[in-house]
DNA sequence: TTTACATATTCCGATATGGGTATATAATGG
DNA sequence: CCATTATATACCCATATCGGAATATGTAAA
């Protein structure tokens, strides 16, 4: 067995840096293909074929308007990214470690007052 | 060129399920590597290879005890996904929304107030 | 030091990747 | 209908993957 699919779900469909710019991108608003490529300097070809796994996982809505197709975020796609990580932000988050102080001082209080001390 | 190697960021080396598994292990305290093969129901070489993933990107320390090596998250390699991600959370959460609304009113308000209506 | 236990590494094979280039599809304009 | 523009797909290739099995390394116990 080799590497799960890109299009197995977000985590993977993030993991490549260049998807993750055109989301970047695009969440400034809709855009045409060609946009991206402008903007991101890549190749048409490897930019539809980025579009087509940030489609897959659901990442992107496409809509047609002429020729053109404007693809936008849909953001609830790495809801669970986000569900995922934000349980690790207490590791390094300071906010966390002041809290921790501050339970650990009530914790010491309760301490004292329910025992002889 | 292939995929980008599972060691060069974060975002790679979390994209596979069973290393998000072991960190979640993990997070309920630091354990040797054959507690993650039972927990995990994973043969031993696979985790120790998912550990050296982990490890390369910073997503965990190591500890020598005896001939155990007792593993512990370093939450601090995730920052960078959690970082990213977090600035999409507008997109799905009712909160935001909700501010959404309120500044729209607050808009209108001042339009109201500043012009002839 | 020989044995046993804990962990890491190596080698294998099947597979999906991502970039490049060429080409197909689709819609518009003349 | 033909040319042009916008996007998607197909094909090729080099590479890194992940799992499995065997083996190496390292430490402790007998």
């Amino acid at each position: 067995m080799a590497r799960a699919a890109t299009t197995a779900d977000a985590f993977n469909a993030v993991a490549e840096p260049r998807r993750r710019q055109i989301l970047d991108v695009l969440a400034g608003g809709e855009r045409p293909v060609n946009d991206l490529v402008r903007t991101l300097g890549l190749a048409q070809p490897q930019v539809s074929k980025h579009l087509r796994v940030l489609r897959e996982v659901g990442a992107v809505d496409v809509r047609d308007e002429g020729r053109q197709r404007l693809y936008r975020v849909n953001g609830h796609a790495l809801k669970p990214i986000h569900d995922w990580v934000k349980d690790y932000e207490r590791t390094w988050s300071e906010r966390f470690d002041e809290l921790d102080v501050v339970l650990e001082e009530l914790k010491e209080k309760e301490a004292g007052d329910g025992s002889s001390e």
